[in-house]
RNA sequence: GCAGAUGUGGUGGAACGGCAUACACAGCGGACUUAAAAUCCGCCGGCGAAAGCUUGAGAGUUCGAAUCUCUCCAUCUGCACCA
């Protein structure tokens, strides 16, 4: 029959994929009747050099998902877009002069062409782009809402400035003090800029995470980079400083021990009680040295502490009523908490290395540890002592007494502090969303009228920022004159743009509704579609994209335009791919593996199969080419199979093994693990081999196990079988009953120690089974002469117990 | 320093607390072939003379531990003076 073709990927790909296409039998059905099922990977940026072989692999994994999901009757969306401003674009503008409009769709019509090429099973119909002015319309949209609702607000920051891309950079973008993208020196910049209120939604950020099904490690992480603390605000007398010297610890317990206390360089105290500082020559130095240092450096020299005292100035330790020293040091930020401390050396490790140092006093308040060899910082077991009224009790206790007594003497109250910060919307950039307001001299920053939008960007010819780091936009002045939409005065439009992070916080709604120019999606099917069922992406969106996407959605929900408080309901990471020398793939290294050429060589379906049976899906993990080799072989054999179909039907000698690659490919999937899964298929497969055939019906099961893998070839040997195609197919369920086999074979131990094999009959009794095993003479040497204590039999284990 | 993850053959990796090394790669042998490739069929962790021992090291819980608990070591990934 059929299998006189041989098998030619090329061919096989291109028909199959070419039938899908017209059958648009991937696309998303509108009928609302019917379970749906949300599949989301991160839309990639469409960079010059076209997809490598790390993107197929989260992709991969989710086709499989969406795939499966089809066969078992859901209404898949399985969406596809382009995150596609960005600066790598404007970069390539800048040193070409072709617009980014123009570069972003060549780069788009690339990846659309290599995506195709693979067999995913998008919903081309839905494909998006973010700088698309009919998407970034509603970007546009959302940010007016945040400005309306007071979460949009400009401030006078020192920013984050690359020196070399000439744009300011959120915190997140500047590694170890340099750029993130270029690596040139970061250095600050005082401008004014826009910033979003993500701190508003701190804590929702982090007690949501309960509600939803985020691995463990996304979690973590993003709990420790919103970084919540408890404790307390307690503010200290000053002499000549009436408003006081407010703190933050979270460990008020200890504030008997308190000993002196630290601020900032930066801190307005300073300032205020110079004329009372006897030293200020040797405060003025240090503050002047401390301003000349970047974060990094400050973080970079603190295992070392340095600072000066402000003599002359004392607080009042409002628990003991003793005075003790003020000291400024940059191990003190002016950006966290109050910028200032009450330090507790006897219970706080950074304190005790300054109070050594300097030769500040220690005393213990927390008893448990020796504050004369290091800081205690315990709060499970340490009890209270030379503190008054906390003495005896427990540090949890003593917080709660302590913060109640700080209250009714109106010096002190419970706090929560944050270490996330608000994000930085500016970019001075010109490929990217453009900001839609107008400063007038009368009414302040004020929004372009919703009917106005999108605010396009205009074109220019040199894209290149401004020498003063301003955007490009900063040339277009015909765009910047404009009027007050409200007092219709001549006003300027804002040139800064929006970060690459915008665009990416809600595409994943657009995609419900792709083309509706009223709202950013329409309520029925936001509320249809939301929340996403799995979104999978990489690691390193974790504290950024991911956070930002929570936000905005979060925000969303509160106007009322979403129905549900969480986006997305699961989310995964994979590894990463590297290459066969177990460094990163990259140009500069010369060992990147180019998707075109593997599909070329050894078909979609091979890549596919290979990067989900490389090993777990979590895992970094390196290519090899060996490996793909033997995925091919695999394909190869079951093409093979057409020349060993014979007859209908499942075979009762058959029906064990299928069932159980059924059963194991079927659970394996949900559960992420790719790559049992296909060795399950492998083991199939070679059990067909030993038995010589198999017949139409059974190879039929396998190809529908098979094809969210490697669907064309899966789709083509089904229809030279004669059937429907599988698209249409419905996935298999498996027969429990077909699993259980009427022999068992046992492992014998004795004292847990393996020492003989048993096959025995399944529905064998207790009494039976112990009868035939402890009259095995395989086993006498072992029990012979000993006494019976126990007689384990569980699942397909035999424990004999002697002593 | 803190947090998280990971340690199993020559390699990638399997293993609901129950026969450690499934599946694959590499290697070895055989069949087919004038020959090679491809294919098919086998073999294939280490140490030990052997009984045995062996899942980074050591302890513990258990009838039974790669798996659970504790201590340590190594590697990777975040965050890093966050009071």
């Amino acid at each position: 029959m059929a299998g006189e073709k041989r098998y030619d990927h090329i061919a096989i790909e291109k028909k199959w994929q070419q039938t899908w296409n017209e059958a648009h039998c991937f696309e998303a059905k509108d009928d609302r009747s019917l379970p749906k099922y949300y599949a989301l990977i991160e839309f990639p940026f469409p960079s010059g050099a076209g997809l490598h072989v790390g993107h197929p692999r989260p992709y991969t994994a989710l086709d499989v998902i969406a795939r499966k999901k089809r066969l078992e009757g859901y209404n898949v969306l399985f969406p596809i877009g382009y995150d596609s401003f960005g600066l790598p674009t404007e970069n390539y503008a800048i040193k070409t002069g072709e617009h980014p409009m123009k570069v972003t769709e060549r780069n788009i019509s690339v990846f659309h062409r290599q995506l195709q090429m693979l067999g995913m099973s998008f919903d081309w119909s839905r494909e998006i782009y973010t700088s698309d002015p009919a998407y970034y319309k509603w970007t546009q949209w959302i940010f007016l809402k945040l400005f309306e609702k007071g979460l949009a607000y400009k401030a006078e920051l020192p920013i984050n400035f690359c020196t070399s891309c000439k744009v300011g950079l959120a915190n997140e973008e500047v590694i170890d003090g340099t750029c993130e993208r270029c690596g040139a020196p970061v250095i600050r910049m005082v401008r004014s800029q826009w910033m979003l209120k993500i701190t508003e939604y701190a804590d929702r950020l982090i007690d949501d995470l309960d509600k939803i099904d985020f691995s463990d490690r996304i979690k973590t992480t993003q709990r420790n980079w919103i970084g919540r603390s408890t404790g307390a605000e307690v503010t200290f007398k000053i002499d000549g400083y009436p408003e006081g010297l407010k703190i933050y610890t979270t460990r008020p317990d200890t504030m008997f021990g308190a000993t002196y206390m630290v601020v900032a360089p930066e801190h307005p105290l300073v300032e205020a009680l110079k004329d009372r500082i006897t030293n200020m020559e040797a405060v003025e130095a240090y503050r002047e040295q401390a301003a000349h240092k970047s974060d990094f450096e400050r973080s970079e020299l603190a295992k070392d502490k340095t600072g000066v005292p402000l003599e002359g100035v004392y607080a009042i330790n409002p628990c003991t009523e003793k005075p003790i020293p003020v000291w400024i040091s940059d191990y003190v930020l002016m950006g966290y908490g109050t910028g200032a401390i009450m330090a507790v050396p006897g219970h706080d490790t950074r304190d005790w290395e300054f109070a050594m140092k300097f030769g500040l006093p220690i005393v213990e308040v927390v008893a448990g540890g020796d504050v004369t060899k290091e800081a205690f910082t315990d709060c499970e077991t340490g009890v209270l002592v030379n503190s008054g009224f906390l003495n005896g009790m427990q540090v949890e206790e003593a917080k709660k007494a302590i913060i109640e007594y700080l209250e009714g003497k109106g010096i002190g109250h419970k706090k929560t502090n944050f270490k996330l910060r608000d994000w930085l919307f500016s970019r001075q950039r010109y490929w990217g969303e453009p900001i839609p307001l107008v400063y007038c001299e009368h009414c302040g920053w004020v929004p372009i009228p919703e009917d106005q939008l999108p605010l396009t960007l205009p074109e220019i010819d040199n894209y290149k920022p401004a020498e003063d780091g301003s955007s490009a936009l900063a040339r277009a002045t015909d765009w910047i004159h404009t009027t007050c939409p409200k007092c219709g005065a001549p006003a300027e439009r804002e040139i800064d743009t929006m970060p690459n992070w915008a665009g990416s916080s809600w595409y994943f709604l657009r995609y419900c509704d792709p083309h509706n120019d009223k709202a950013l999606a329409s309520k029925e099917a936001l509320d249809y579609w939301m929340p996403v069922d799995w979104y999978n992406g990489g690691m390193e969106h974790t504290t950024l994209h991911l956070l930002y996407s929570r936000f905005w959605h979060k925000f969303l929900y509160d106007i009322g335009v979403v129905s549900c408080p969480e986006p997305y309901l699961k989310r995964t990471s994979h590894g990463m791919i590297l290459a066969e020398d177990g460094r990163k793939m990259s140009k500069s290294f010369g060992n990147v593996i180019n998707p075109d050429d593997l599909c070329r060589d050894l078909g979609a379906d091979t890549v596919r199969l290979y990067e989900m049976f490389i090993g777990a899906f979590e895992q970094t993990i390196p290519w090899s080419t060996t490996g793909v080799m033997g995925c091919r072989r695999f394909l190869d054999r079951v093409w093979r199979m057409l020349d060993m179909v014979k007859g209908e039907g499942e075979r009762p000698e058959m029906r064990a093994s299928l069932h159980t690659c059924i059963k194991k490919v079927t659970e394996d999937i949900e559960r992420m693990k790719f790559n049992t899964a296909i060795a399950g298929m492998m083991s199939f497969v070679n059990e067909v081999y030993s038995n010589g055939s198999i017949t139409r019906d059974e190879l039929r099961t396998l190809l529908i196990l098979l094809d969210p893998f490697a669907p064309h070839i899966a789709e083509e040997m089904n229809e030279q079988l004669g059937f429907e195609p599988l698209y249409k197919a419905k996935w298999p369920v498996w027969d429990e009953a077909a699993l259980v086999s009427n022999v068992q074979e046992l492992g014998i131990q004795v004292n847990g120690k393996l020492r003989t094999k048993m096959t025995v009959p399944a529905d064998i009794s207790q009494e039976e089974l112990k009868e035939l095993v402890l009259s095995n003479p395989d086993l006498a040497n072992w029990i012979e002469g000993k006494t019976l204590r126990k007689f384990i039999a569980i699942r397909n284990i035999v424990n004999v117990v002697v002593g």
